[in-house]
DNA sequence: CTGTTAGCGCATTCAG
DNA sequence: CTGAATGCGCTAACAG
């Protein structure tokens, strides 16, 4: 009897209407949904053909406001000019791709749009935070142990203040790459870097790299230069000026600015050198990037996808678990590609 | 008497709190938030201090709920291999800062992810959905035409099916680009547009660029040849060969993917011809990408932060004004760089 | 100009 | 294993 539902078809269905379509409970359909309690096979069958015939999808606001959860994150991107977008977007995709799984959304919040993250946050908008291109004292790092929000940083501040921080390890990577070179007999290495302005900035993954590098030069006793670059051929020659008029030269590079990969062997070749007969070069970039060169890149590479997972996964261990903060440095890996070889 | 609240400090106030602290009714603390009535000044200004002092702010769930508007926009971006991340990136900019402009905020959905544009919809998650990469006979289209929601397409499909479409006029920039070069002499032109991905499914952009670029040619009777291009010097290097190995060589190059740009000097400098000496080259990129070569390419600019902001406006045209779906096609402009000069 | 009140749709105690 | 009842916090009639 009375399955005919009498509701207007323009409204959507709800929570209700289906209780009514199967003969049930409002709470009996919220727990098939949630499966907070145990549902007996049979009145579950009947509620979900019920769902399934009145096309029921729980309003979020509804459901929200209720549980006290939005089953959504925010993401702080950075839109600067001097960070890399393709690694930018690498990291978008995996914090997607991870939410989904965790049945979470995304909401996109820009970092210069300064409130954003008090305003979700306090609106309860969101249920906890992802914040990419962190530097090395962040101003927003008081700001956000403040809150009640989990959040996590990628990348390593000086003081995370009790917050989750997981990043790749770049001083880790340098070093690793400083390693190989060395070992195929390389006794003056330099080092070409970020834009000035990430440096000036102290975005930590520059900070960072630029320390391994010297770093690890220090104790293999290897001569060291370092410089920064702009993504651009003019800067590049800049750069490559300074390094061949040292007194030693340099018969390798490490590279830790993917926007210059382009352009690199170009602007090696013309001044005679050729990679990697001449010069041996290793950077630091994506992994895909690295590889699709024509001629493979020996890369340490930068794990995006892992580290946005990473990043997901430890906030939203926080919320289900209740979990600690936790610091986690993603460890470099070496892949050899075809840019290096033996020193002479 | 009674200002001192009585709640838990732990809680976050609420609209009732505030009422209570201000000795108002809620339903006036509501109306000095929405100024759906007036309010006298001075209980405006009590109503404001009361939540100052409470730091009160409003459950977006809450609000959603009643008010059946959740002040968030749907965002699909796509996060293919063959896309420009940064042409991408700028809508995602532009979009993400005109949504704030109108209060709303942005989720991000990747359509990859095949249902999240019916869930997030059905769900009421957003009021509203932008869309890029659009193809000519995008499935989703019918889809999206069946929700109740506005929908704005950043493309131009064969059949837009009522949905609002805004997008750059592709074909009106690679017909302006065509006659530039025609008024400087050039008799043969070649176009190296989108990589072969792009153009296999149709991407509007692609197809149109192709489509201007054929059709100015004949009109202007004009040697046309056109090879697409994936964004390395490999894939450069074969379609330079094609275009070099004509009966009649161009002249003028019309070139259509921004991933080529920092190695295409290089590559036909490889060949003997210098830019614009021995060859003329004009380019359809985003505006900074052009002019921030050291020599600028001569360019028919994407506008990608009016037609992010286009769109976002277009949405919010049809939600809060509910004005009809429209078309709209932002036009091109050149702006000429130090890359064409006469022929000959 | 302001107050009262009935929902918005769902989650979740309590009872059974 | 299931149902009834309450409240989440806010908006928008309706009633002064």
């Amino acid at each position: 009897m009375g399955g005919m539902s009498n509701r207007k078809a323009s409204t959507a269905a709800t929570i209700s209407d289906v209780a009514k379509e199967a003969g049930v409970s409002t709470s009996t359909v919220s727990y098939v949904m949630s499966g907070n309690r145990p549902i007996s096979q049979e009145t579950r069958d009947v509620v979900e053909a019920a769902m399934r015939r009145l096309k029921y999808s729980p309003r979020s606001s509804a459901r929200a406001l209720a549980s006290s959860r939005s089953n959504v994150l925010g993401l702080v991107v950075p839109l600067r000019a001097d960070v890399n977008v393709g690694v930018v977007m690498q990291f978008v995709t995996a914090v997607v791709t991870t939410a989904r799984t965790h049945n979470q959304d995304v909401l996109l919040l820009t970092q210069d749009d300064a409130g954003s993250i008090e305003r979700v946050t306090s609106q309860s908008m969101v249920d906890g935070l992802v914040m990419m291109d962190i530097e090395a004292r962040d101003p927003r790092i008081p700001l956000l142990a403040r809150l009640q929000k989990p959040a996590v940083l990628i990348g390593m501040p000086d003081d995370p203040r009790g917050l989750s921080c997981v990043d790749f390890d770049f001083a880790g990577a340098s070093r690793t790459a400083v390693r190989h070179l060395a070992e195929l007999g390389h006794r003056s290495i330099a080092f070409i870097g970020s834009p000035p302005a990430s440096l000036r900035r102290h975005a930590t993954y520059a900070d960072r790299a630029l320390a391994g590098f010297e770093d690890a030069c220090r104790s293999l006793e290897i001569q060291d230069l370092a410089v920064a670059c702009e993504a651009n051929s003019k800067d590049l020659a800049k750069a490559l000026d300074k390094i061949f008029a040292a007194p030693h030269p340099a018969t390798a590079l490490l590279v830790h600015n993917e926007g210059l990969l382009p352009i690199l062997r170009e602007n090696l070749a013309a001044r005679g050198l050729a990679i990697p007969d001449n010069i041996s070069v290793a950077v630091i970039a994506p992994a895909d990037v690295a590889a699709a060169a024509v001629h493979p890149w020996t890369a340490v590479s930068i794990p995006a996808m892992d580290i946005g997972r990473a990043a997901v996964e430890m906030v939203m261990d926080r919320l289900s678990l209740a979990k600690p903060a936790e610091l986690r440095l993603i460890a470099p890996t070496l892949s050899e590609g075809e840019t290096t070889s033996p020193a002479r």
